[in-house]
DNA sequence: ATCGTGACGGTTGAA
DNA sequence: CGTTCAACCGTCACG
């Protein structure tokens, strides 16, 4: 742990190191929702999720009647590099809602130009199998054989961009943040439910 | 006193 | 099915 002593790239802190005297410092709770903690406020948070929604509308619904971000930390109890970050990110995106948890990149297989054409072939042409495609990819010369993607490939990119052919439909983040809310209320209640009466399966 | 920032330990979910 | 791994999370502490 003493390696460094070319000069702490100014960055590092090693003092830090979330290093509680072990055996508890950060409190914990448990919550419908799973293992809660309490941070330095007193506020309860979940460690690697999402502040609850109700939480992060009151963050901005507080700044936009002007309180100031550390009044708003201290009172809803969130630390202010959390409120500095909630309220950047609806200021930049208009919306509340946090960033896009897990799952893996869109692999890119292949190139974004023959992916570009990917996406104009069944545009032009959506009936078009997934092999068609690979051909034309290789009779256009986009691709040559060594580099032309798979059939599967092809149908993956297809699916992704296209969402299986049904027209993407947009939702406004109200509406998205209400499903939500009776979806967190469903999942606690079902909780509840197997705490009281286990009879799934 | 505030607030921007990045390390950290954590969870998630498509591939 | 289980595993991988890069995305995001909020807290904490520094500056």
């Amino acid at each position: 742990m003493t390696a460094l002593a070319g000069g702490i790239p100014r960055m590092m802190r090693p003092t830090h190191h979330q290093n509680y005297p072990r055996g508890g410092y950060s409190l914990e709770v448990s919550t419908p929702l799973g293992q809660g903690r309490v941070n330095q406020l007193g506020g309860v948070f979940i460690n690697g999720r999402p502040l609850p929604n109700h939480i992060r509308h009151k963050i901005v619904e507080m700044a936009h009647h002007g309180i100031r971000p550390c009044v708003i930390s201290r009172q809803l109890r969130v630390s202010h590099g959390c409120v500095s970050k909630i309220l950047c990110r609806y200021q930049e995106t208009g919306s509340i809602r946090p960033g896009a948890i897990g799952g893996s990149k869109p692999k890119q297989t292949s190139t974004p130009d023959v992916d570009k054409k990917i996406e104009e072939y069944r545009r032009d042409n959506p009936g078009m199998f997934s092999w068609e495609i690979r051909d034309t990819l290789l009779k256009d010369g986009i691709c040559d054989r060594n580099n032309v993607p798979s059939v599967s490939s092809i149908s993956r990119t297809m699916r992704c961009k296209f969402g299986g052919g049904a027209g993407e439909d947009e939702e406004d983040d109200d509406e998205i943040e209400k499903r939500e809310l009776e979806e967190n209320e469903r999942r606690a209640k079902h909780s509840i439910d197997g705490i009281l009466g286990d009879r799934c399966k």
